[in-house]
RNA sequence: CGCGGGAUGGAGCAGUCCGGUAGCUCGUCGGGCUCAUAACCCGAAGGUCGGUGGUUCAAAUCCGCCUCCCGCAACCA
């Protein structure tokens, strides 16, 4: 009889840019699911890889005056490198420019199109420049970009788009029909609220304004856009290919059991993958599931904030292993989890270094103090039972926690067992045992209870903590490595000897680590802004002169209708009285706002938002917090020209 | 009234579906022990479970209303 497979997928990182250590929590994460899966048996295949094609990836390489493709290899490199720092067991690792890969969305594209899911667009379409975003006529507010207000261009370029709304209905019907199909639960009413109880919108998958990407078969100057080509390597990546016959690994594999992926692009693959899927004739994924964000403090993680952490590191600093406990214990299975070097360091000390390294240590320790290091015969005694349940209880625990992907959980319930373990080295007390030649037997049995807790702590970490459950396999000498072994208690074998007592994680003086970091994190951000600054920053007088600004009363302020953020003011300007929208509404109050003078952007293009006109800027000041209109300093007049 | 999630000792969370002693980890304070990585074990302090009204013998849990936070959508000239 064949083992039960098992299909998991990432998503696959763009390469655009070093992942930061939010990106590569989804890796760890996958991995964590793989490997545990593994264990129990099933016949997993882990699949992730890179996304290579876009417009942003072309401007990058023209920047760094390389050819795309040399730009992505340099990429991708990196990425995979992370990947494997951090110990991914993946099966494979697709890349988008794969000939295989390409050739197949060619494919795909070219069947979905024959059979009328792809049309031509007929009509011309709309397109914002700095956007980067085409739009239909019904998207477009008031004639302008739905995105940013501005100027759209009634642009030439074709473009093909795919039929969603034709799928909308077996689609609502599917996730009806399997309420696990999108995980967690909250998000499934996002999706279906906000996108498929409205309808949906075709998509547009197909562009001609920039060239690095897939193209288009059958209509040279057209490249596949992201959607078709980017899902599509979850099934490439199996060797699929429509109307080909099914090669081994796809009849095995698919459909995926789970993509695991960032709650960003749920809606790409619980809407538009399975309706994909549909068009071709495929099955659907058994499940999705769209993970929450490991934030820096409270903040997102981004570039422009200087807050990133990258796993290489926090690997240099903290071991493999320490980063993918903290990336495992510290995740919500559902709400956004937190990193920072004193949460890690935190951490690391109290379940690490202190709850189940100085249990190995100690235990191995006594094992060579008292009995030269050769495991005694289990010899039954007071507290045993307690200890005994509370493995069993660990065991099942983790199990049925892993099995829903809940891997804080799972982690909670074994490092209860380290507790227990150390608890019970002070209830049987073994160095009073020791004293007393009498109780030597039961000194030796204490003590093989103790080698095979730890035993069923490495199993059962070995899945999140690989390295680790190695390291304790060696240092108690364990034959019994596998998860069958932990069924029951007792595969420890008395007369084999233990090793060395050896530090797993060595405790970390936080203070002093702190002050390291904050040096070396100051260190490197001096260059960096030397460098980026004069360059690109400046811009000519004749640059400024272009922006008109005046000074302008407040006469009257109100909310815009129907939106949350608006707040729509009548503004005197010298001789005219201008209406203008800002979004300020969260900050100020609309009566804090009159009879103040403010400065304003006279000559802006007039815009309509919210179905309200707005003739001119208000300036303000703003971070994430605050936000605060500027006004003058000393009083004058309206109308006031600003230079 | 766009849709959804949440508010529980200093921090992070469980408990809420199926009402009945409010639990876990970290932190703080006190004690114990000495096998061990100044570690481990025990004990204590600390919560009117966001507010309010109701149902009930009994509400963190069920129902109504309100406040605040967070996602998604929209939008932020």
């Amino acid at each position: 009889m064949s083992k039960e497979k098992f299909y998991i997928t990432t998503a696959i990182a763009y390469t655009s840019r070093k992942p930061h250590i939010g990106n590569t929590y989804e890796v760890v994460l996958t991995d964590a699911i793989a490997r545990y899966k593994k264990a129990m048996g099933y016949d997993v295949f882990f699949l992730t890889g890179t996304d290579e094609h876009g417009q942003k990836i072309q401007e990058e390489a023209e920047k760094a005056g390389i050819t795309p493709k040399q730009y992505v290899d340099g990429v991708a490199g990196e990425i995979r490198a992370i990947w494997d720092l951090m110990g991914a067991e993946y099966d494979h690792f697709i890349r988008t420019t794969d000939d295989y890969h390409v050739k197949s969305v060619q494919k795909i594209f070219k069947k979905l199109y024959e059979q009328g899911d792809i049309y031509k667009s007929e009509y011309e379409g709309w397109y914002c420049v700095p956007d980067e975003s085409f739009f239909t006529d019904t998207q477009l507010v008031d004639g302008k970009c739905p995105e940013c207000g501005r100027e759209v261009v009634r642009t030439k370029e074709e473009a093909y788009f795919f039929k969603m709304s034709k799928y909308q209905d077996a689609l609502m019907k599917h996730i009806e029909e399997h309420p696990e199909f999108i995980q967690p639960e909250s998000r499934k009413r996002e999706m279906v609220n906000n996108f498929l109880k409205p309808g949906l919108q075709d998509l547009c998958v197909s562009r001609t304004s920039f060239n690095w990407g897939i193209p288009v078969e059958f209509d040279p100057g057209h490249v596949v856009y992201v959607w078709i080509d980017a899902l599509s390597n979850y099934i490439t990546a199996l060797g699929y290919e429509p109307d080909a016959k099914k090669t081994d690994l796809y009849a095995k594999y698919w459909p995926a059991d789970v993509h695991i992926i960032g709650k960003d692009i749920l809606r790409f693959h619980t809407i538009y993958w399975p309706i994909m899927l549909m068009a071709l004739g495929e099955p659907l994924p058994k499940q999705v599931f769209g993970h929450p964000w490991l934030l820096a403090g409270m903040d997102k993680m981004s570039k422009s904030r200087g807050n990133v952490l990258y796993a290489d590191d926090l690997v240099r600093r903290f071991g493999v292993d320490a980063i993918r406990y903290y990336l495992l214990s510290e995740m919500p299975y559902a709400q956004d989890g937190t990193i920072s070097y004193e949460t890690i360091i935190a951490r690391y000390n109290a379940d690490l270094a202190n709850t189940l390294g100085n249990l190995v240590n100690r235990t191995v320790a006594m094992m060579n103090k008292y009995f030269g290091g050769v495991i005694q015969p289990q010899v039954k005694g007071e507290f045993d039972d307690e200890l005994i349940a509370c493995a069993q209880e660990a065991v099942k625990t983790a199990c049925a926690k892993m099995d829903e992907y809940k891997t804080a959980d799972a982690l909670d319930a074994i490092f209860a067992l380290a507790r227990r373990s150390n608890k019970y080295i002070d209830e049987t007390a073994p160095w009073v045992l020791a004293k007393d030649e009498n109780s030597r037997a039961r000194l030796g049995g204490v003590l093989y209870n103790l080698v095979e807790s730890i035993r069923i702590l490495a199993v059962l970490l070995s899945p999140f903590m690989p390295e680790t459950a190695k390291s304790i396999f060696s240092q108690i000498n364990a034959k019994a490595t596998d998860f069958d072994s932990v069924k029951e208690f007792g595969k420890t074998v008395a007369g084999e000897s233990v090793g060395e007592a050896t530090p797993l994680f060595a405790r970390l003086d936080e203070k002093k680590l702190m002050e390291e970091i904050e040096a070396e994190i100051a260190a490197k951000q001096e260059p960096a802004k030397k460098e980026e600054e004069p360059e690109e920053n400046f811009i000519g007088i004749e640059d400024f002169a272009k922006v008109e600004l005046k000074v302008g009363l407040v006469l009257e302020s109100k909310p815009v209708e129907g939106a949350e953020k608006l707040l729509v003011s009548q503004i005197k300007i010298g001789d005219e009285t201008r209406q203008i929208v800002s979004g300020i509404a969260k900050y100020y109050d609309p009566s804090e706002l009159v009879g103040k003078k403010v400065v304003v952007v006279t000559n802006l293009k007039p815009v309509k938002l919210r179905g309200v006109l707005s003739e001119g800027m208000i300036l303000a000041a703003s971070d994430k917090k605050e936000l605060t209109v500027l006004t003058v300093d000393k009083d004058i007049p309206d109308g006031t020209k600003i230079s």
